[in-house]
DNA sequence: AACGACTGTTGCACAGTACGCAACGCATAC
DNA sequence: GTATGCGTTGCGTACTGTGCAACAGTCGTT
C-alpha cells in the first residue's frame, strides 16, 4: 500500500464530518502542516475537496458527480430502473433497489412515494443492515459460515422495540429468509414504517439484489402492505430474468 | 502536487466511466502494472474501488456515502429543504436545488415531479451550465470580468434550436437574468422542458445557490408556469432570510 | 499604531518510499 | 502438452515525498 495515497484518502472521510482547515486536517492525519498542504492541492485539483470562503476545506462537487457516474453504469440498476417505476406507479410508494458491497449494503435506486408522508431514505446512504428487508435478503444468500462469522461482527442498535436483537435472532431471520425467498421489516427500523422485499437473482441463482415496497402505516396497513408482496416477487422475478439474458417482456 | 496521489486519484474518473481491469488501469494511467497495482489496493482499502467477481475494478461504495455525507451537511441545503418540499407540494413539479463550484453548476437537491412524466435529473449531476435557469442565476452573480472569461472559456451545445448559442448571447442573456432577479431556461436543454428559476442571497447579498421549478409543456404550458414564478420568488426570499440569519417563519 | 499570535505558504536537504523490472503462479486457450 | 494472457511478488534504484525552518499575511490586542 502507498502511503502518501493513503493518507490523502484519509483526508475524505475527515472532511465528510464537516469542513476542516489546515492545521486541524494536519494534526488529525498526524503530519507536518506542509505535507497535509500538498495532499490538500492535489485533493483539490482533482476536484474532491473544495476550499470555501474561509479557507477551510470541505468535500468537493467531483465526489458527486463520480458517485453518480458510477451509480448509472451499474448494469443490474440500468435493469430494474423502469420496473421499479412501474411498481411505484402501481403502488403508489416508495420503492427501492439495494445490492450488497464490501459488508455494507447500499440503496443505489429510489422511486418516491406519492403520498406526502414520505420515509427518508438517499441513493448511496448505507441500509440499516440489521432490520432492513432488503439487506436480509442480501445477506442470507451469503454461504453459511462467512453470514454467520458476518452477522457476529455486527452491531445490533435498538432502533425501535421490534429491532433485530442480537445476531442469534439475526441468523434465525436470514434461515427463514433464505427459505421463503422474500422478506419484511415491520416497524424494525422505524416504528411507524413496513416494508415487504424480493431478491434479485443473477443466472446462477445468486442474489445480485433486492428491492422493496416501504411505507408508513398511517398511509397503508401491514395486512395491505402484505398483499403487495406477490407484485413485488413478480415485479423481482422480471428483472432477474432479464438482468439473466431474457429479452424484456413487451 | 504529490505524484503519487494525482496518479491515484485519476484512476477514479477513468474507472467511473466504466469497469476496467489492472491491465487497462496501468495503460491508460502510463504506469507499469506494478505500479498500478499498488495504488488499486491502496484506493480499495478506502472503498473507493471495489473489485467485481471478474477481478475487474470499479467505483466503490464508500464514494457514494461520503457524497451524500458531505451533501447533507451544506448548511444552505438543510435550511431549504422543507422550503422545497413545499413548494413541490404546492405546484406538483419537480423543484431543484443547486450551487456553483469551481466552475461547476450542480444540483445538490431535488422534490420529484407528482406527475408521470418526469424530467431526468440527478442531485451530484453537473447541470447543463450555458441552459440551465440556476446556472444562469449563480453565473450572473459573477463580477463582471470573471464573468466574460469564465463564458468565454465555455462549450455551447446546441442541445436544442433554442440552446444559447455562444459567449456573446450568453453574457447578454446573464445580464438580463442579474438585472431582473430571476432567471428560465425555455426549452434551451430539453425541447419540451421549460423551467423557472429564482436566487437564494447570502447576508452580503451574494447568491449562494438557486432554486427551480421545471415541468414538460404536455403537463403545464410556457405561460402557466411563468405565474408561478412570484411563488418560487417568493420561496427563494424566505431561505434567503432564514439563512442569513432570521429565524424561520411559523 | 505597534505588537504579538495565529494561519497558510515556500524552498530545501535528506531519506524514506514509490517506481519499474523481472520472475513467478495460475488460469484459460490452442 | 504447450502457449499466451492475466494478476502477483520481491527487490534495487533513484525519484519523490517528507519535515524543518523561515516567510508572509491577517486578525485581535494592548
Amino acid at each position: 500500500m502507498s502511503q502518501t495515497v493513503d493518507r490523502a484518502l484519509s483526508i475524505l472521510p475527515l472532511l465528510a464530518q464537516g469542513p476542516a482547515d489546515l492545521g486541524q486536517v494536519a494534526e488529525r492525519l498526524g503530519v507536518h502542516k506542509s505535507t497535509a498542504l500538498r495532499l490538500l492541492r492535489t485533493l483539490h485539483a482533482h476536484g474532491l475537496v473544495h476550499r470555501q470562503q474561509d479557507q477551510r476545506y470541505r468535500l468537493g462537487a467531483r465526489l458527486f458527480a463520480l458517485a453518480q457516474e458510477a451509480v448509472e453504469s451499474l448494469d443490474v440498476r440500468e435493469i430494474a430502473h423502469p420496473h421499479l417505476v412501474r411498481l411505484g406507479e402501481r403502488t403508489g410508494h416508495t420503492v427501492h433497489l439495494a445490492v450488497r458491497e464490501e459488508g455494507e449494503v447500499l440503496y443505489i435506486d429510489k422511486v418516491e412515494s406519492r403520498y406526502p408522508v414520505r420515509m427518508y431514505s438517499r441513493i448511496g446512504k448505507p441500509v440499516a443492515i440489521t432490520v432492513a428487508a432488503v439487506a436480509k435478503l442480501l445477506l442470507a444468500d451469503l454461504p453459511e459460515p462467512e453470514r454467520r462469522s458476518f452477522a457476529e461482527r455486527l452491531d445490533y442498535p435498538a432502533y425501535t422495540p421490534r429491532s433485530t436483537p442480537d445476531a442469534a435472532a439475526f441468523l434465525k431471520e436470514l434461515a427463514t429468509v433464505r427459505a421463503q425467498g422474500w422478506a419484511t421489516d415491520l416497524g424494525g427500523h422505524e416504528e411507524s414504517i413496513n416494508c415487504v422485499a424480493a431478491p434479485i437473482r443473477g443466472a446462477d441463482g445468486r442474489v445480485v439484489a433486492a428491492m422493496s415496497v416501504s411505507a408508513p402505516n398511517v398511509v397503508i396497513g401491514t395486512e395491505e402492505l402484505l398483499a403487495l408482496l406477490p407484485l413485488v416477487r413478480r415485479t423481482a422475478e422480471a428483472v432477474s430474468r432479464e438482468y439473466s439474458g431474457a429479452p424484456p417482456a413487451a
